[in-house]
DNA sequence: TCCATTCTGCACCGATCGGTATCTAAGTTT
DNA sequence: AAACTTAGATACCGATCGGTGCAGAATGGA
């Protein structure tokens, strides 16, 4: 019984289903789970459809174990940060390892949780770059107002334009992201007032 | 030549394009590029697949329209904002419109400039309700963590843990969406150091 | 040795995708 | 009236999607 479940009858697995799972969350954190269609995420994985379905279920399931992955491997910084003595230190080491794990070279840029359905296959690309020029162009926007509000004396004369602009684009971001995901406009405004309790915060 | 330009030759357009593109512009916002369907834009717009080929081009350039249509309506607040007379109301107007926006009863919630691409169809539903639980999940842990620092005393008494959870992660969130877009790592963790150079910001 | 299981590889399924063709009907110009 | 353009409806195109079936070879335990 203990040799049944040890070594099932058969051929064994002839690929690392470790390894493959890696590989296949690289790919939904590039391109996202519809971007990700099974010919890249077999192609990387480095087996067959069949192998793929005989070993994790089907996409869905696959997906759901990359996403534990992730959360064990490139997003270990969360739990880790909840460790720190201080909330001060926990707070900290969140948004440094958020940093961190998103700018990561070797890895796609941006974090699973929130771009696993934000990127896209070839067919949407277009309409990403486009949005990300679009976002690209607020920031610029809100720069060039900063850069005036410095030479008015507005701002004191040491603050950093593009550093102001960068940090407010980053909270209306990550506001979006919090409605998508169904927090209310309360909630919200509150942090948006948190966010600017110090300012400017350079 | 004028008559021509007012009212070409043949049988006029028998529905109202601005209308049919604030219907579509709907739609993305809601579904995302590649997750808004031809059948789903025209029946939503009320006219056939020909009639918007004829007058939008395809469905790429109904987006970038769509898009546009976006920044002049939805996302107006972002140019009101960069009126205001002051650095400080700049970006106080600028994060309230985002809030608002993203927040509007009878639209749907988020900003299509992020989850354009972040939201998807019916396919994709299930990977998005597991990103946004997983989200939801982090939250969570960042909440019971900064609980117990106000237990501990680490936080003044009048903290509010849920307010701090949700600060945190949504500056998070924000990084991820400017790490996909493309922001570099020093970039970041300025906009992070930014973020808690005031901490508790409540 | 026999059997069970998984391997690779390829063809295939129904469904959907974006986009086009074809038809008739209708309305507005010259 | 003639010329022209659009609307609506429907069917269709090639391509891709997630998922399956079937072939034959390989590799283990009983």
């Amino acid at each position: 019984m203990e040799s049944t479940r040890k070594a099932p009858i058969g051929r064994p697995r002839g690929f690392d289903a470790d390894e493959a799972l890696e590989r296949a969350m690289m790919v939904f954190w590039e391109q996202g789970y519809e971007g990700a269609s099974l010919t890249d995420l077999t192609r990387a994985m480095g087996i067959t459809r069949k192998s793929m379905y005989a070993a994790f279920g089907n996409k869905e399931e696959l997906f759901r174990k990359a996403l534990e992955r992730y959360t064990e491997g490139p997003a270990a910084y969360a739990a880790r940060a909840l460790e720190k003595p201080s909330a001060r230190e926990v707070a900290t080491a969140f948004l440094a390892g958020s940093v961190s794990t998103t700018t990561r070279p070797g890895c796609p840029a941006g974090c699973l949780g929130v771009q696993g359905s934000l990127a896209s296959g070839d067919s949407g690309r277009v309409a990403q770059d486009a949005l990300t020029a679009w976002r690209d162009d607020g920031r610029a926007r809100l720069r060039h107002r900063f850069q005036r509000a410095v030479d008015e004396g507005d701002l004191p004369p040491d603050a950093d334009p593009e550093l102001l602009a960068r940090y407010v684009m980053t909270v209306a971001n990550g506001i979006a992201v919090q409605a998508a995901g169904g927090a209310t406009r309360a909630e919200l405004q509150q942090v948006a007032d948190a966010a600017l309790r110090n300012w400017p915060p350079a």
